[in-house]
DNA sequence: GCGATCAGTT
DNA sequence: CACAACTGATCGC
């Protein structure tokens, strides 16, 4: 019955685990997982529930009991079963309510929390399983009141043959409305490439201007604004993400254009390179040379080390950075991803054969290296939806998929299901329904950024036979990495791509810029360039054979050795320039500010927790100073004001008040004269040359002592 | 009716 | 809060 889904999605699936193959039971875990996570699940049952269900009047009778001890019956008990009246009777409903309506496990759970916020890592709630397992419910259907009434309109969606998600597709003319609220407003200057206007991840602000777009990569807030509507110019993108735009987002092919990574490309007279972002499949570094200046954009990323060999980066002065500054605060330090995969594996490797089932949460693009690394430490399939293969198949190799990959749910432990699916009220759901399998569930949530604070470890949650960990896998640079790819880079301006919508936040990205280690890799590296260029399109691949791993591994190695000879070197080099001869009164003024300092300062206690690389050495944290914007001379920050002034301020209703949105407003009207963002980006050199100098200068090593 | 967009939630 | 996905409501053709 849902073959159809399944050729719809993938024609390149060829797979002996088609959902028609599966048992009842079997068939009955796919469903849990597609199900929409915040919408009830009886309607589909209902039709599907055959008469030998997994659910036994065993089980049920357990459940019951151990609800009864809890049982508490008032009013909203009634209104409950109400609720519940026109369904099928489900015989573990009664635990809805009874542990709905005891406020005491509720607030007990709710004391547990606060304790667990405050404390760091592993905490071991004594709850039972109904107890935790009815807190999402709880609090949800409190928030869904109003709601639960009414006959959902996503039930519809989920007739028996789209089930997993996809509408079958209506064949419309996708035409977009004329007066799309986007289509006029302004092109954000941090989503331009100067002097060529290529927009990059810019399609919300598509416009007749602009007929070369650039995708980074497959996430939404990146595609945001593209349709298979679009009609505006041409799409570059890497060929996986190609692949996606069409396939999933149904963009006409012919606007589509995919660029071979680490190639050079010609557009429009303009010198393109894609190269591994380190993100999430697809994803990519784009290096533009545009009359002869370099502008390096970041997309998303996650800052590696082995990004010191790309190639196409090496000496080379970049002009301007498009930076994804995500994390750019010294309180996101949280470990490189191998560390929080490992010990996932070990938590893997420790409950595994103890009939306990894995989940591992993801995105719909990101986030696989984590159970793909399962699937290889322990040589085992992992099972995923047919939405999830569907995905897959766009970026991994039919012998992987097959190696690797199952839709059938009783062929694999781990289980790949959505981040929304990992709550305890969802998984005891599930475990109600293979407790003759399972003892255990344990639960992975990997997470760059975890309740206000990142988490060094993985944490863990526990509630009964349920265990969530929360594992620290970012996709993205934490402070140190971005730092020390920026220290690399040295650009000459940093263009901040993320929360950068005020001049105030903009100055407070840069202000952790200002000062930063030196870093001389990228000079030692020349020599050894040529040997490893055949490596660089294969640093980020899923298995690298081990011969390239030891080759790089070598490398690395190397730079190593050379960056610590350099550090020796660096106690006293001559001074390259002295900012302060430079100085005009006018700068003087303009880098006065205050902000950065303290967050600055504190960054010198978390350096060291993290230093973030196999390769980092001590020259990280110990050569970082306290940020001084304070200090005539800071030359930087006076022309990152320029863009700062230049970047077109997108009204933003959620966070700007009308109030500060004058305020911003002015400051625009003021910085205004004579400056245009053609200056800021990308001076013609007229007056701006020495400044310009000085800049690369001042980015250099500060010859200090 | 449906595509595009936004606010809210996880 | 920052991620990124997803839902439902609403606007407008």
């Amino acid at each position: 019955m849902s073959s159809e889904t399944i050729k719809e999605g993938g024609d390149a699936i060829v797979s002996s685990d088609t959902l028609e193959s599966l048992s009842e039971d079997e068939y009955e875990i796919v469903q849990v997982y597609s199900e929409d996570v915040r919408s009830e699940e009886e309607p589909a049952r209902k039709s599907k529930e055959p008469p030998g269900q997994e659910i036994t009047e065993d089980q049920d009778d357990i459940v019951e009991e151990e609800i009864v001890d809890e049982e508490i019956v008032d009013e909203e008990d009634i209104e409950d079963s109400q609720i519940d009246g026109g369904r099928l009777d489900e015989p573990e409903k009664p635990s809805k309510p009874s542990c709905l309506n005891d406020s005491r496990v509720l607030e007990r759970v709710r004391e547990e929390e606060e304790i667990r916020d405050e404390s760091e890592e592993k905490d071991n709630i004594e709850l039972t399983e109904e107890e935790m397992a009815c807190l999402d419910e709880t609090i949800e259907v409190a928030q869904d009141a109003s709601e639960s009434t009414k006959v959902d309109s996503t039930k519809k969606r989920r007739n028996q043959k789209g089930f997993y998600g996809k509408k079958a597709s209506t064949e419309s003319t996708g035409d977009s409305p004329s007066t799309s609220r986007w289509k006029n407003r302004p092109m954000p200057s941090f989503k331009l490439i100067p002097e060529v206007d290529f927009v990059v991840d810019g399609f919300k602000y598509k416009n007749s201007r602009y007929d070369t777009y650039f995708l980074t990569h497959f996430h939404s807030d990146h595609y945001g604004g593209l349709y298979k509507s679009f009609k505006e110019g041409t799409i570059y993108c890497t060929p996986i993400t190609a692949q996606l735009v069409i396939k999933q987002l149904k963009v006409h092919p012919q606007y589509v254009k995919s660029l071979e990574m680490n190639v050079v490309h010609h557009i429009r007279g303009v010198d393109v390179i894609m190269m591994d972002a380190n993100h999430c499949p697809g994803a990519a570094i784009i290096l533009f040379k545009v009359k002869g200046s370099y502008y390096l954009h970041t997309g998303d990323f996650r800052y590696d080390p082995k990004m010191k060999l790309y190639g196409p980066l090496q000496g080379i002065e970049i002009e301007g950075l498009y930076l994804d500054n995500t994390f750019c605060n010294p309180k996101y330090v949280f470990p490189p991803q191998s560390t929080a995969i490992s010990e996932v594996l070990s938590v893997v490797k420790k409950e595994r054969g103890k009939s306990t089932l894995f989940l591992v949460g993801s995105y719909s693009i990101g986030k696989e290296k984590v159970f793909l690394q399962i699937a290889r430490e322990f040589n085992m399939k992992i099972f995923v939806t047919p939405e999830k293969y569907e995905l897959l198949s766009c970026y991994m190799t039919e012998q992987d998929l097959n190696k690797y990959i199952t839709m059938n749910p009783s062929e694999s432990d781990v289980h790949v299901v959505a981040m929304g699916f990992l709550n305890f009220k969802r998984l005891w759901e599930l475990h109600q329904k293979c407790k003759n399998k399972y003892d255990k569930i344990v639960a992975f949530q990997p997470t760059g950024w975890s309740f206000g604070k990142t988490i060094q470890s993985v944490t863990k949650k526990t509630a009964g036979a349920l265990e969530i960990y929360g594992v620290p896998y970012s996709e993205h640079s934490n402070y140190n990495e971005l730092r020390e790819f920026v220290s690399w880079i040295k650009p000459r301006v940093i263009i901040p791509t993320v929360d950068c919508d005020t001049p105030e936040k903009v100055k407070d990205i840069l202000s952790h810029f200002t000062q930063l280690p030196p870093d001389h890799s990228k000079s030692s590296l020349l020599p050894y360039f040529n040997k490893i260029k055949s490596t660089i399109s294969s640093l980020f691949t899923s298995s690298p054979s081990p011969s390239i791993l030891k080759e790089q591994e070598m490398i690395l190695e190397s730079i190593k050795i050379k960056r610590e000879l350099k550090v020796e070197e660096m106690n006293s080099p001559p001074p390259l320039f002295d900012p302060t001869e430079e100085m005009t009164q006018d700068s003087l003024n303009e880098s006065q500010g205050s902000e950065g300092i303290s967050e600055a300062s504190s960054f010198s206690q978390v350096s060291s927790s993290f230093s973030q690389t196999s390769t980092s050495t001590s020259i990280n944290g110990s050569q970082m100073e306290p940020i001084d914007l304070d200090t005539p001379g800071d030359l930087l920050v006076q022309e990152q004001r320029r863009i700062l002034e230049s970047i077109q301020k997108i009204p933003n209703r959620k966070n700007v008040s009308g109030g500060k949105r004058k305020m911003i407003q002015k400051e625009e009207r003021k910085g205004k004269k004579g400056k245009t963002r053609g200056t800021v980006l990308s001076p013609n050199g007229e007056t701006n040359v020495n400044k310009q100098t000085s800049l690369l200068n001042f980015l250099r090593p500060s010859p200090k002592k």
